[in-house]
DNA sequence: TCCGAGTGCACAAACGATTGCAGCCAACTT
DNA sequence: AAGTTGGCTGCAATCGTTTGTGCACTCGGA
């Protein structure tokens, strides 16, 4: 069964290929009688034509793509994300291609290359450092691309994100709260928009409720990672810095936390409280459950979809840089609690 | 800054168009001089040349473009197939489209049929049902496919899954090791082929220990999901079957059993022990740790998506239809313990 | 010196859709 | 009734590559 082409349409229904082309395209509205259009569009449907998104897009210079750029799929953080885009960009007639890069700059720039040999119509980037050739490129390029989850040092792209520093503060409020007052946190790598946001927020939460900023009491962790929170909540155990409370950069870093303190003979929440950031699928499960911070993720994907959409279909109106911020929500469970000492 | 042309490297390089293309595709090998092909190559560096994938595809009829159809990516059981998938599908320079059919079998041809009009040259599928229209006409159609995970009614696609009857087997083995008699099954939805296989191969089980099997001992869930199991789980629960051991679909109606369990004032494993499928992230670090079935999902999406590469490659080596099963492992935890009855 | 074989390259026709341009016919105006 | 307008449609070029065909040139042998 070979494929129906326009030519087989335009034969069945007894018009120029051109005049198919024209009666099947939405936009060209009145060129077309609407009696050769009906004609049209019912051999069409008879024939079962699905017109070559190839040959289009090579005629249009569209290919209805859009490229997806995470740093690492199994992270639970970004499925939410890609599903939220999908929807929008599906709906609206583009397909979502998804790459991960594995956290590496050489196969990113290798994905993206291959992704522009198609002449993708855009970008969603995910992989943002907070100093960073890709996003630099794009930026200066003609394709249009939105940032998601993590932004880059200012340039003239559209950014989505959520707010982190209201999230820290009611993190940390609700510390506060609890009255903690010696609190530690363990940030995420410094080379992202989300690792310095929460650590400048959490410094200045300190500061709004009068509590001093020791050293040592921010500490960097090597990455987004379980492994990376353990290291670092170990050094920070044998450190000599007292704390009650953690601020995890994340949940991942706050698993590894916790397997930190229970090694060290700490429970939790009874000695230590721990926050985390993201609320991944089963931290609630936990034993003690995870008290973090709820990302919009779903939503966040949505709208940069529908911000690159936007972009793509008036490129003129760039204007001024977009930052969308979404709120986020403290969820409070079983491993804070209040301070004992 | 506009793109470069095949044109333009010809044109540097002294040559036709058409020479050129010769001189750049590998396997073109002696129609063109060495000596013009190290011109041309040398050209199309210095200009940063980049071939169109779409003016290419249209030619060529290879889009280089490989589909893979999840129900849902925020499932963690399908993001690692889709790494494995990519990884490999990349090397060989062809570029994964993944698609989210939300479960939804009208979003799914919608999906898959837009896939098509670009030409894809091939698709991975991860959403199979026992009987399932889209893989009927997969099958019957010229595109290769792979089924990943989930099979069909038999039909001519190969198939890359694991093997369920070892894992239940070794699941069960181990239950009635430490002593239980009475083990129900919350099997997941029987339009899977996992669902299938893996009821089939706990009635084989129990028979193989001499245990009879009676009404009521293997349930139907109604998804693959906590809120199925749960319910599945509260239906027995008021029953009057008597258990000691539950054996889940997978990690999702576990978790869901084990909810309905703590409902109903039993405990986990003191009175009942629980065992999953799948190994979910986290499952590992629950209280009860759970004790599931691991699977190779890395690997199995790393073959699918060879395998695919193969068919592709040659298609007239269809052949016998391959069915690649990859080993499992029992990962025993917390959530089994002896039986106290 | 001339011919046959063989190599290396240029030419142009595809692939399938879109679109500017031109022509045709009908209807309307004067 | 002739001219003019305007609405539809047909024609053909075009997007950037690949590839079948054929020409020209070289080289070796007779």
């Amino acid at each position: 069964m070979e494929r129906v082409k326009l030519i087989d349409v335009a034969r069945a229904a007894g018009v120029h290929p051109g005049t198919a082309s024209r009666a099947l395209s939405p936009d060209a509205g009145s060129l077309v009688s609407a009696e050769t259009t009906r004609r049209v569009v019912r051999a069409a449907e008879r024939l079962g034509y699905v017109p070559n998104t190839l040959a289009r897009g090579l005629r249009t210079a569209r290919s209805f793509l859009i490229g997806m750029v995470v740093p690492d799929v199994t992270n639970p953080l970004f499925p939410p994300m890609v599903r939220g885009a999908e929807q929008v960009l599906s709906r609206a007639g583009f397909t979502l291609v998804l790459t991960d890069t594995d956290n590496d700059a050489a196969t990113e720039r290798r994905q993206v290359q291959q992704l522009r040999a198609r002449g993708t119509d855009g970008f969603l980037i995910a992989t943002a450092r907070w100093e960073d050739v890709l996003v630099q490129e794009l930026a200066d390029s003609a394709v249009p691309a939105v940032l998601v989850n993590r932004n880059s040092v200012p340039h003239r792209l559209p950014y989505v994100g959520c707010d982190e520093r209201t999230g820290v503060a009611e993190a940390v409020d609700h510390l506060v709260g609890l009255g903690h007052r010696s609190i530690v946190h363990l940030a995420g790598p410094q080379d992202t928009s989300t690792g310095r946001e929460r650590a400048s927020a959490f410094r200045h939460a300190l500061r709004q409720h009068g509590l001093p900023v020791g050293r040592g009491q921010v500490r960097t962790c090597a990455a987004y990672s379980e492994q990376a929170g353990l290291e670092a909540c170990a050094r920070l155990l044998s450190s000599s810095v007292e704390f009650t409370a953690i601020l995890a950069g994340n949940d991942l870093i706050a698993l590894g936390a916790l397997t930190a303190l229970v090694g060290a003979g700490r429970r939790c929440p009874e000695d230590v409280s721990v926050v985390g950031f993201n609320d991944l699928p089963l931290v609630d499960k936990l034993t003690p459950a995870l008290t973090t911070v709820t990302l919009p993720l779903h939503e966040m994907g949505a709208l940069a979809a529908q911000i690159l959409l936007n972009a793509i279909d008036d490129p003129g109106r760039a204007g001024p840089v977009a930052q969308s911020l979404l709120g986020v929500k403290l969820a409070v469970r079983g491993s804070t609690g209040a301070c004992r000492k």
